[in-house]
DNA sequence: TTGCATTAGCGAATTCTTTCGCTAACATGG
DNA sequence: CCATGTTAGCGAAAGAATTCGCTAATGCAA
């Protein structure tokens, strides 16, 4: 059975991800070139990447068309969270406060950012009420 | 010259440092009966390991004691952070916002945590001012 | 001190990820 | 239709991370 469902996808697979999730649905080629601006890679690599993280489900082909389509499985949001979700259970013991925390201590946030996420925590101190 | 100080430890490496940071210092005996409560493994498996680390720098060892203890060589925060900073720029592309924000809504917070992080928020907003 | 159980270390094997050369299929302009 | 360039696929190799069998060293109890 799916043995590759529930794992995270790796370094590269992500990157892939990443280009599909701005593009959409791309070609290999078009994926190619895109992380080919961050790493030093070959076309073959990516299309075999295609072709494993295809076999993991983690991508989507539509072969009906020349060039193929790719697109990615899941959401971006959905990878993400999945992902924090881990990083929250693994390394922070599950506590959300101190990731959170950590967070927002080590990296400066934008004006805008920080009203969004106090309106945020406000509206969740309500609900606690 | 150290290639690995910059690298994340990997899973089964940041198990270890999880018990190292719990513990304070632990032998390999101890070190492997508490990761074996989670995964299935060996404990020649734990020592190896434990050499690997120590080659990478990220344990530290008492070999002036038998059995010999292991320290981790860096702080859990310290780890933690340099971790989240990682996740944050390839997942979120950078933004401590979006990534706050998920992590808020994708799992419940205790109120006091949420008093905690508006604290910091609050804070954060006045010194921006 | 000897025997026995535990701890330490090594090298090789396994598994997973990533890489790429080479070939085949395709598609397009001439 | 053919030559040429681009796309697709495969298998094998290289690189990491993890595993473990086997042996050696150590220390403790009889």
């Amino acid at each position: 059975m799916a043995r590759h469902s529930s794992t995270q996808p790796t370094e590269v697979e992500f990157e892939i991800l990443s280009t599909l999730w701005e593009y959409g649905q791309a070609t290999a080629r078009q994926i190619h070139d895109a992380i080919s601006e961050n790493r030093e890679t070959n076309y073959s690599t990516t299309v075999k990447m295609l072709a494993v993280m295809h076999e993991k489900s983690l991508v989507k082909r539509d072969d009906s068309v020349r060039p193929i389509l790719f697109r990615a499985a899941a959401s971006q949001k959905k990878t993400q969270k999945k992902l924090l979700k881990g990083v929250m259970q693994k390394v922070y013991d599950g506590s959300v406060g101190s990731l959170v925390m950590q967070a927002l201590s080590s990296k400066k946030a934008t004006k805008e950012e920080l009203a969004e996420i106090r309106e945020l925590v406000e509206k969740l101190e309500q609900e606690q009420k």
